[in-house]
DNA sequence: TAGATTGTTAATCGATTAACAATC
DNA sequence: TAGATTGTTAATCGATTAACAATC
């Protein structure tokens, strides 16, 4: 309840992963009425201990108050301050397979601020088709719509074999970070972030774990 | 290059996610017909320390040979037996929306061994509905298809809003792990197993990250 | 006030990396 | 053989947890 700390000092990975849940849980908090939450609630509906609760939001610039805890209201506003979820990020989903076209109109997504501006694939057979608010373009006009729409995410959801090729062509045409849903890893060049969701690799932790419990 | 591990010991679960990221890696190398490869150059496919490498591999019961490395056939066997990856698990589906479809029809899901038993939903619209080889069910069957086909993974494609009562009803039906791809955090009782994938949180961390680089 | 809860420091725990003898 | 690469130990690094004074 002393000083705090600033913003500008580097958020440690671990940390940013579990910020994103908090401001998850206080949205919904925040719909149900609730006014404060201590570092206690919060842990238990993460699955956490409230010592990492504190340690973590010692982190962004906002303070909770002794004995009733942080107002939910305005952390989840400092919260979505801090992870850009208080603005509109437009993206591109390339791969208009299942996975790709669930995605391009997953509400979850929308809902968050990510806005799809465009569905890509290279096959002829699926460009021009219309999936929910979206029809298919040619993985050749990727570049113009990254610019013109001012895109900063890429969304890959192309078989494993064309992953690293469509990461390299949504680098090219100037995207800044890159949600990898495909099983296989991706190299970019340093300032590109990536993300991997990895829905196999969790598959496969899911069943050793089943296996050796 | 002494004596190793029995595959008895628990791994630890930083250790299981990587294995499962060999285990992919040496599913193509074998297929492009490789026959040794060094912990360096796993390492190097996959964004790792060459000690790192070896250091995981220590865990599992096999040995590489001085000089050459490791035999990509053999690794890729004992992998495939320590995440359980070399039998099939049978899985349900619950919620028909599109990420749930695009999941139940999912190619790299089926290669893997993972095969789909039943999708089902709450919603009667969509209840009888064809998607792919999958008949949509009443989520009130699913207590009989779990028993009946052996079930053991149950994945959670759902609403939040909605993510904790599926839960609960897998886990009373009788599966014994869970892939959460909902936003929300779920609890289970102990003894079952659960992973969540947060393409969401996943998004949002990518999004911290791209502001701050 | 007394009690609950914060913010922070210190202690513990675990995971990654470095280093190197063994060896093919 | 000489050199490359393993397996393993020890050192470092980072993340989590415990503890507690500050305080509303």
């Amino acid at each position: 309840m002393q000083k705090r700390k600033k913003g500008s000092a580097p958020i440690p990975s671990s940390v940013v992963k579990r910020l994103s849940r908090y401001l998850t849980l206080l949205q919904s908090l925040e719909s149900k009425g609730e006014e404060w939450v201590s570092s206690k609630d919060l842990a238990e509906h993460l699955g956490l201990t409230s010592s990492t609760v504190r340690q973590d939001l010692s982190h962004i610039d906002f303070s909770g108050i002794s004995k009733k805890g942080y107002e939910v209201a305005k952390l989840w506003k400092v919260l979505r301050e801090v992870m850009g979820a208080d603005k509109e990020w437009n993206c591109v989903v390339i791969g208009a397979g299942n996975l790709g076209t669930a995605i391009a109109n997953h509400r979850d997504i929308a809902r968050r601020g990510f806005v799809i501006r465009g569905l890509f694939d290279i096959d002829p057979k699926r460009v021009g088709n219309k999936e929910g608010a979206l029809k298919v373009q040619h993985i050749s006009e990727i570049e113009g719509v990254v610019k013109n729409a001012h895109v900063e995410v890429g969304i890959i959801a192309v078989p494993a074999t064309a992953a690293q090729e469509t990461a390299d062509i949504l680098v090219r045409a100037g995207v800044k970070g890159l949600l990898n849903l495909s099983v296989t890893h991706i190299n970019v060049p340093p300032g590109i972030s990536v993300i991997g969701t990895r829905m196999v690799t969790s598959l496969l932790a899911l069943t050793h774990s089943i296996m050796s419990s």
